[in-house]
Parts: C-alpha cells; sequence; structure tokens
DNA sequence: TCTGGGGTCCTAGGACCC
DNA sequence: TCTGGGGTCCTAGGACCC
C-alpha cells in the first residue's frame, strides 16, 4: 500500500507561509522569466486561468482580478520543500521523495493507515504551514488517483484512502481520462476522438488495444488502475542519467559572443553540478536555438561523444564554444540555449582513457576554482570570456523576497 | 514586445552488419 | 529483369512528469 502527499498548491503556499497577507487571496507564480503561470492559488483555479498559460496573455485579466503575481524563488521553495520532507519523513515509514511537493510512503503492514494519515497531515500543516491531500492505494497510480480526488472535492476533507482496487471502481466514470497519471495534452486530445472519455472507458479496453494507443507507459498506467504494480513505473533508480543546464534569454540576441557566452556559463555550471555530485559526462551536447514560436527557426546542436569521461569545465566549454563557431548562422534571433550531458558516470570509478590526456593538476585546477568561487562569491572568478552585455539573463521583476535571502530569516507565521 | 527548466522513458528510423 | 531480411546500435524527437 502506498500513500502519497502533496502539496497544495505548493509554490503559492509557500508565499503564503512567509506573508500570511495574501491568505485567501488569489496568488499566481510564474516560471523563470516570468514566462509562464507554473503555479495558482485556489481562488486562481476558479477564475479558470489554465496551468502553464503564458502570463502576458492572461496579464491584464489577472490585474482586473486582483490577483497578486510573483516569479518564482526557487532557494525559498527549495527551503520550504526540504522541511515538508523531513517532517513527513518522522511521521511515515519508507518515504520517497518524488518531486519538490510530493512524496510516497509505502505503508504496507501499517494497521491502522486512516489515522497514521490524518495525524501525518495535521502535523505537517501546523509545522511547516503548507496545507497538504493525501491518497492511499495498492499501487502508486491509484494513490495519485486518490490524491487527485481528494484534492479535488472538500467532502473528502483532503484524504481519500482505496483499501484495494475494487474500491477505486465507482469513481472511474468521474474521472476524466486527462486527469489520469501519464496522459498529457498529446495523449488528452487522442483519447477522446476514439471515443475513449473517461477512466471507466478507457478501462473497457484490452492491452493490446492500450499498447498500440498509448504505448509501454500507457499499459503500464491501465494496469496499475486495475492494482497491478508495475516495475517500469518504479523508475527512480537512485543514479541520475543526466544533466541539463539552459535557458531563455531575458531577451532576444543576434551575436555570436553573446551565445557563447551564454554557452560558456551553461557548461561551467552544468561541470560544477557533476563535481558537487562526484560525476562525470561521456556525452555532452550544446544547443542554442530560436524561440520555437518564431516564424524563422532555427535550431543549432551537436553531440559530442568526449574520449574520457569529465566534470572538467574546460573541457565542456571548450566543446560548446566548438559547436557554437560551426553552426552559428547570422539574421536569427536567438532565445535559448543550453546543454545536456547525458552518459554520466560515478567519478570514483570511471574508466580512465588509454591515453589520457587528463593530467592530474588538472583536477586540482578545478576544486581551486570551487573553492574561490566558494569563497569570494560567484563573480569573483570565471572561465572563457565574458561579454558586457548581459542581456541574456534572466527577467525576474516580480520576487516576493530578495533572491539569496536564507529562509531561517524569513519568519513563518506557523512554524513550529 | 512578452510562451520555463530539469528530468524521465520510449519509439521510429537510419546506419551498419551478416 | 528480378534487388533479402533480421539483428543491433545509435540518435533525434516525442511523450510524460513536476
Amino acid at each position: 500500500m502506498y500513500v502519497l502527499v502533496d502539496c497544495n498548491n505548493f509554490f503559492a503556499s509557500c508565499e503564503r507561509a512567509i506573508n500570511p497577507k495574501l491568505e485567501g487571496k488569489p496568488v499566481v507564480i510564474l516560471s523563470n522569466n516570468d514566462g509562464c503561470i507554473v503555479a495558482r492559488s485556489n481562488e486562481v483555479k476558479k477564475l479558470s486561468v489554465p496551468m502553464g498559460a503564458p502570463y502576458f496573455k492572461w496579464k491584464d485579466y489577472l490585474k482586473r482580478h486582483n490577483v497578486r503575481v510573483f516569479s518564482s524563488n526557487y532557494l525559498l521553495y527549495g527551503d520550504i520543500s526540504r522541511r515538508v520532507m523531513d517532517t513527513l519523513e518522522t511521521c511515515l515509514p519508507d518515504v520517497h521523495i518524488y518531486s519538490i511537493d510530493e512524496a510516497f510512503a509505502d505503508v504496507s503492514g501499517v494497521k491502522d493507515i486512516q489515522s497514521l494519515v490524518e495525524e501525518t497531515k495535521k502535523i505537517v500543516t501546523q509545522w511547516t504551514g503548507i496545507p497538504v491531500s493525501i491518497g492511499v492505494g495498492p499501487t502508486k497510480t491509484l494513490a495519485k488517483a486518490a490524491n487527485e480526488l481528494a484534492k479535488k472535492h472538500t467532502k473528502h476533507n483532503g484524504i481519500l484512502i482505496f483499501n484495494t482496487a475494487e474500491e477505486a471502481v465507482p469513481y472511474f466514470p468521474h474521472i476524466p481520462v486527462q486527469d489520469l497519471w501519464g496522459v498529457g495534452r498529446a495523449f488528452g486530445e487522442k483519447l477522446p476522438r476514439l471515443g475513449i472519455h473517461t477512466t471507466e472507458d478507457l478501462l473497457k479496453k484490452d492491452d493490446a488495444w492500450i499498447k498500440k494507443a498509448l504505448g509501454t507507459p500507457g499499459l503500464s498506467l491501465v494496469h496499475e488502475l486495475r492494482g497491478i504494480e508495475s516495475t517500469s513505473l518504479d523508475h527512480h533508480s537512485d543514479m541520475r542519467k543526466s544533466v541539463i543546464r539552459s535557458r531563455s534569454f531575458g531577451t532576444r540576441i543576434t551575436e555570436k559572443k553573446d551565445i557563447i557566452d551564454a554557452l560558456t556559463y551553461f557548461a561551467d555550471r552544468a561541470a560544477k553540478m557533476l563535481r558537487d555530485e562526484d560525476l562525470r559526462t561521456h556525452v555532452i551536447r550544446p544547443f542554442f536555438m530560436t524561440s520555437r514560436f518564431s516564424p524563422e527557426r532555427y535550431y543549432a546542436s551537436k553531440t559530442i561523444a568526449l574520449e574520457e569521461a569529465t566534470n572538467d569545465s574546460r573541457v565542456l566549454i571548450q566543446h560548446a564554444i566548438d559547436v557554437v563557431e560551426k553552426t552559428f548562422k547570422p539574421g536569427f534571433q536567438y532565445a535559448k540555449a543550453g546543454i545536456v550531458c547525458t552518459d554520466i558516470v560515478d567519478s570514483q570509478h570511471f574508466q580512465k582513457s588509454l591515453f589520457s590526456s587528463e593530467r592530474s593538476e588538472d583536477t586540482r585546477i578545478m576544486e581551486a576554482y570551487d573553492a574561490i568561487k566558494q569563497k569570494f562569491g560567484p563573480y569573483s572568478i570565471n572561465l572563457g570570456r565574458t561579454s558586457e552585455n548581459k542581456n541574456w539573463h534572466m527577467k525576474r521583476n516580480l520576487l516576493s523576497t530578495p533572491e539569496r535571502k536564507n529562509i531561517s530569516s524569513v519568519p513563518t507565521a506557523l512554524c513550529k
């Protein structure tokens, strides 16, 4: 049996936790660059503002309804998330953090699940100020479905338990397929065209039909709804598979040197991430591109298999610059760039190339580089060129608190 | 004027081999 | 004139998640 604890409107609830005046007021949080709406309080959901909507299209509407708008502040949300997860670990057995605002717990063997989750819900709200919903089911997908229903219908008071798969069946006619975990936009549009509207409709189909229409992940979804655990859904090995550092620019850029400047920064950040986790990458793909909404589109990227796994900023930067030099085309309005690192290996056990060009001082150079930044700040030392033009930097005009302010200095009304 | 970022897994299709 | 088929590996891109 699985418990799924999910924070309600997490980012909006975080802003409220540090500013109780927002309680009962409509609140939205914007993505990086203040581009999309990524979190909405219940009041805003009632105004029919969709998740992921572009902010500029809704700006006036939100203003008319007196909605409070904030840029996202991931430092704050990360801190509050840690508090929530720490609290959950004191309440529930075998907690597995699934995302910044969700965690599963395995409660097989617990006798009184009802009391356990009621207590958990109470304590999390008391200690962190963040409201949560809780779903329980024999598979993760059923726990997730229970959670969705608990959140949606106030009559459940934020908790719904399916003791068996059969207990979920009466709800299926009332769950639109679009609400299922694993049905996104594409399948959500496709299924109604095939006559499938509710979860009940979907479960009437046989495995072969599901596999053809929704692929392997769809088949796992349906099995789990029937109460059969799908191992393929248990896809969280601890080892990370990729590192991505990318960003849309604050404004469009046209100059090659600015692309190089941005990619130098992303390559450095990606390498730092690998060093922090004691990992190395074997394959990198730097890319830069125009907006996907632009009529004149260009996507430039190159997959590079490195001779030897590395986490050296200088190596990644050099390859990133090479890619720009080889693929840059003038005349485009570039909107985004980044680097993807895959084939991640453990630094301790990686296979050194026979003709390794890595010198023993290389790791020490990067250690010194990290140490200087650590001691004197992120702008104290930098690799590669840095042009004066910083207009590729993010826009974040609506932050609630200064970006780097530590949450421990922020009073939380309900914090223990 | 302005449409996120960081992850996962799966699949289709091309290259290559025998 | 007729011009295989199956396997594997790789990559790009598509789907999903939060």
